[in-house]
RNA sequence: UGGGGUGUCGCCAAGUGGUAAGGCAACGGGUUUUGAUCCCGUCAUGCGUAGGUUCGAGUCCUACCACCCCAGCCA
């Protein structure tokens, strides 16, 4: 830990830290309400973060409140995988988890006081005709004929309505607002609809639900939360979200707030477009490491830590943006880069004989964990007379720029010692089966004495003692920087190369000792982590979650 | 003239009348047994456009332009 930095102070937290000093509330009470009907994806990460994060920050709390109001799409399943990732992240919710569906019998008796109000009807337009009524973005709506019922009519047909004496869609309750407001929202929304589906947190107890407006503030009034942050598309919904606290006798009086959400390029974030990757088959799941879902990163091999970072660093605004995805892979990296422990591994192994070194001796070396780290453990790293190195840190010639392995030229293994290319064997079709080298037995931890300059550095692993494993390269899912925009199907826009299993990869023995999720920096290639449900010690599984940074790939190209 | 929002570097983003922070990316250079990390440096006479007010404007005023959201018995 450093010194204590102050956090850039984005409006949110502007309001939140004024609210406090004046004493408009001595407490900040946040909530995360998504609906259970489908994973949890970077986009509400951001969301996450700042509603924990800011509870935190400001000593306050946050509640998981789902809101459940939807029972046809929503299902326990999602429940879980919800509060699996919000905890994965490093938040903790205050209490229980709720459900807006605890609060079905106060949200009742509210619509009833509506009712009593005149503040509220049961209207029998079909859906066809409400729209009709509803008018157009740029002409007023026109009254219900069914709006000026009387209240005795209204409260009769409510608990029909709740009886289940009428089908789906005959009856709804809406409330009395103003069908020619210029707000689409305020033009007599409507509050309860007829779904004659049991719900999955109070079964079949109900055939009337609750709508989204109605619920949510409410919800919020009757929880005591402060300070309602909801993303931009909710702002036209805030007359709505007051005027229902404002006619109903609430317990209190939450606001709303709405910053942006989240949109990162070569990245699609809706639960349509993704829904349509794994249905597709495009990738292997919602968790398929190549999802930015929350359980994707993870597998990925993303740290919770590195995506706190990254939505601290993007902040929190009311403009509508586009974050560069190579911001996500600067958090990664630079959180692995401090704590991944270092190991060796090859991806594309070609054979080293070191024709001076003994058939049969091991030379067992120890190597840092970490090179700016000495609280990170050791490791030992067998040396032997065979070895792998990657094929592409071999070349029969090359220029100066090249820093590997080159016929006849010298190059350090890492960790170990300089070895010097003597001989290319070949098979018959001209592939290089084997490279002939000679170590100098001076060079270990030391350079040559005699004055020879070695620059470059390879990684390697023995041939005989390291373990064989799969190692899934990832890259971004899309070739685009805007997958969604255009008239092309964003199916269109994928990389193929998103994907590639390298099976007979080579690793250091002492990885086969990692547990499902534990990270590494295999060096000189980057970063990477044993698969959460398919690596095994005698079966090792590799995921890359991001490269290194790499300069040399700019020199080569250009 | 439907309503509601937003426009500051390639991408995020500070700034709220006193002379354009920071991060990412990019580009130079240094250190380095990871072409990594780290370190140093460069990177907006300019803040959607045009006028205006002012000693002084990204910040105030006026007009315009561009983009986003809203017509689910979804959230």
């Amino acid at each position: 830990m450093t010194t204590e930095t102050t956090k850039p102070e984005h409006f949110i937290r502007k309001i939140l830290r004024e609210d406090l000093e004046s004493s408009k509330v001595n407490k900040i009470v946040t909530r995360f309400p998504p609906e259970p009907n489908g994973f949890l994806h970077i986009g509400h990460a951001k969301s996450i973060c700042l509603n924990f994060g800011m509870a935190q920050e400001f000593g306050g709390e946050c509640h998981l409140r789902f809101d459940d109001t939807n029972p046809e799409k929503e299902s326990e399943e999602y429940v879980q995988s919800i509060k699996s990732d919000v905890s994965w992240l490093g938040f903790q919710w205050a209490g229980e988890e709720r459900y807006a569906s605890n609060y079905f019998d106060q949200l009742y008796s509210w619509a009833i006081e509506l009712i009593e109000k005149g503040l509220a009807y049961v209207c029998d337009l079909t859906p066809e005709q409400a729209r009709e009524y509803r008018g157009t973005l740029k002409e007023p709506g026109v009254n219900s004929p069914y709006r000026d019922r009387s209240i005795e009519e209204n409260l009769d047909l409510f608990k029909r309505m709740t009886d289940g004496e009428f089908d789906e869609g005959a009856k709804v309750l809406r409330a009395k607002i103003d069908m020619a407001s210029p707000n689409m929202n305020m033009r007599d929304p409507i509050i309860y609809r007829i779904r004659k589906v049991a719900h999955h947190q109070t079964g079949d107890k109900w055939c009337i639900y609750p709508m989204y407006d109605f619920t949510h503030g409410l919800s919020d009034a009757i929880e005591g939360i402060t300070h309602s942050i909801c993303t931009l598309e909710f702002e036209d919904h805030r007359p709505l979200y007051d005027w229902f606290i404002a006619n109903v006798t609430a317990p209190a009086v939450p606001r709303q707030y709405e910053f942006a959400r989240l949109n990162v390029n070569y990245t699609v974030t809706s639960k349509r477009k993704l829904k349509r990757l794994v249905d597709e088959n495009v990738v292997s799941s919602w968790d398929d490491p190549r999802m930015p879902t929350i359980s994707g990163m993870r597998r990925r091999g993303f740290t919770p830590t590195s995506i706190r970072n990254f939505c601290e660093m993007i902040g929190v605004t009311r403009q509508d943006s586009v974050v560069d995805v190579a911001m996500l892979e600067y958090a990664i990296r630079d959180d692995l880069d401090k704590n991944a422990p270092r190991a060796f591994c090859v991806l594309d192994p070609l054979p080293i004989e070191i024709t001076n070194f003994d058939e049969d001796a091991v030379e067992t070396l120890t190597l840092a964990g970490h090179p700016n780290r000495d609280d990170l453990a050791t490791r030992s790293v067998p040396f032997t007379r065979h070895i792998m190195i990657d094929r592409a840190d071999f070349r029969e010639e090359a220029n100066k720029k090249y820093k590997r392995l080159v016929l006849g030229k010298e190059v350090r293994l890492r960790g170990g010692y300089v070895i010097r290319a003597d001989e290319v064997i070949k098979d018959a079709d001209g592939r290089i089966e084997k490279i002939l080298c000679t170590y100098d037995a001076e060079t270990l931890g030391q350079n040559p004495t005699d004055g020879r300059k070695v620059k470059g550095v390879i990684h390697w692993v023995s041939a005989t003692h390291g373990k064989q494993a799969e190692v899934r390269l990832y890259d971004r899912l899309f070739n685009e920087e805007a997958p969604d925009r255009g008239d092309v199907d964003f199916l269109e826009k994928l990389n193929p190369e998103s994907l590639q299993v390298v099976k007979g990869a080579y690793i250091e023995p002492s990885l086969c000792e990692a547990a499902p999720e534990q990270r590494f920096q295999f060096e000189r290639e980057g970063y990477f982590v044993a698969d959460r449900f398919d690596h095994a010690t005698d079966a090792p599984v590799f995921n890359k979650t991001i490269g290194l940074r790499d300069s040399w790939a700019k020199i080569e190209n250009s």
